[in-house]
DNA sequence: TAACTATATTACTTTATAGTTATATTCGTA
DNA sequence: TACGAATATAACTATAAAGTAATATAGTTA
């Protein structure tokens, strides 16, 4: 029965603000870190090299969106990824844009 | 084998430049738009009711990332989605967004 | 209670990019 | 060849967001 749909514009901007999420490197970085563990922000920050405020900056972005989860434990906030389709789509990505980059070396190989 | 590789910089930037792609509402209708049909530039301002400089940047970019392709005819340029990983990213993202909608009104139902 | 530690937040600067207007380019046609 | 149509591009403006430094907040410990 569903037919081509118009997408409202609310429905396009929600699905653009995932991804929004996910285009940005030291979120990435933050997320791949984590894998399946938890981690508190002092750790993040030395793993990934990033300022404290900057890590807890995209900490609290993600927590809002509800991809990643915070527990409190004395002084310490413990964070990890809650949404394991993020890593879905990170594959899936990863994945298409190795196919592409060979698809061009082969479009080069006879060449010079 | 595949232990917990560092993901380098270059490749957090590769994988969070495709994501950004999709992270804009407009590129996202013109996707959905196209479909698995051809259009050209003007049927494509019309049906997004975007302005033709816009639509056409738009197009310019999602070309030089691979993810549409282009022919010309005459006068028309005809572009169509190039990239089907796309699509199942979109579907990915929207039918996590609907669980995690679902689980929030969950969470409200008992209250008040 | 005072000092310390971990995290969050605020204010600011800088950069990237979406949209728009105007113009250029390219091809078809009178 | 001159004009018109479809698309692309350039220049500009406005907005959003990443990173940072400073500070606030909250829990811990001497």
């Amino acid at each position: 029965m569903k037919k081509k749909e118009e997408l409202s514009e609310e429905a396009l901007e929600m699905i653009a603000s995932r991804f929004r999420l996910l285009s940005d490197p030291m979120r990435l970085k933050i997320l791949h870190t984590l894998g399946d563990q938890e981690m508190n922000v002092t750790d993040l920050v030395g793993a990934t090299g990033a300022g404290q405020a900057n890590v807890s900056k995209h900490l609290g972005i993600m927590l809002g969106a509800g991809i990643v989860s915070r527990r409190k434990e004395g002084l310490n906030s413990i964070y990890s990824v809650s949404d394991e389709t993020i890593f879905e789509l990170c594959e899936v990505v990863c994945s298409r844009l190795k196919k592409q980059l060979e698809t061009r070396q082969n479009a080069l190989s006879g060449a010079f």
